[in-house]
DNA sequence: TTGGATATATCGATCTTAGATATATCGAAG
DNA sequence: CTTCGATATATCTAAGATCGATATATCCAA
């Protein structure tokens, strides 16, 4: 199962219940999905930092540069310094949004699954 | 909730599972889906007839048009002429692995969501 | 000392989306 | 008898989404 079924809005919502489990740096919740999900989702860097930045400008995560130890190197330099993100209470309230819409969507979705003769739709 | 919340593969699922019930032409299968949904999710021509299309294509439907009483007119005008669309075993098929899809899916996410604190993942 | 994992970030060709547009017919209300 | 809304099919396209490829840099183990 590739990434395709994962779409924008779905990546969001997992991306958000990641962070609900406690803060995280990006790297970490690409880790967290591929392990939750057992290998069938991954999220690229390509979608995940551009998502990332989006929740941060909208306020919905909060952030903060892990120190490092960095003998008189540049601090500015980029390399394993871990961006962290938290969840604000904004990005609670969008999760609990982003969870009730699910639920809605998948309950209509289900309806059509039992219809076209597909038992098992609450298992 | 818009349609934005009905994406590609989902709406085509969707289709599918309408015509899983019988037969079916375009413009009844949005007033179908407009119908089972209660007006949450409505498709539009932009996106329905392309699909449908594509459906026939990959020989997922058989298509007819429908015989129209019509003395004397062209029997090729366009206007209200209905054209029917028909499950094949193929298509049939299909809906059977988008629905194992699916659910396979809506399994995992339900883990995030049980995981980021949504109790009642399977009511 | 070198390769692989960790870590962040952007770019862009390609696909998807959904409204706008076009055409034509039928039935009902005025 | 005529106008208007619903029925019915279909295409086009601007705007947006997607995700692999690319870039850079560090840390650790073999």
């Amino acid at each position: 199962m590739p990434l395709s079924d994962l779409k924008a809005d779905q990546t969001e919502l997992v991306v958000l219940s990641v962070l609900a489990e406690g803060p995280s740096y990006g790297y970490g919740i690409g880790k967290r999905v591929a392990a939750l999900s057992e290998g069938d989702w991954k999220i690229g860097p390509g979608q995940l930092y551009p998502l990332l930045s989006k929740l941060e400008k909208a306020k919905l995560v909060k952030t903060s540069w892990e120190e490092v130890k960095r003998d008189g190197a540049d601090p500015d330099a980029a390399g394993r310094r871990r961006k962290w993100y938290q969840l604000t209470a904004k990005g609670r309230q969008r999760l609990a949004q982003r969870v009730d819409a699910h639920r809605r969507a998948a309950a209509v979705l289900d309806r059509f699954l039992s219809i076209a003769g597909a038992e098992g739709a609450t298992p």
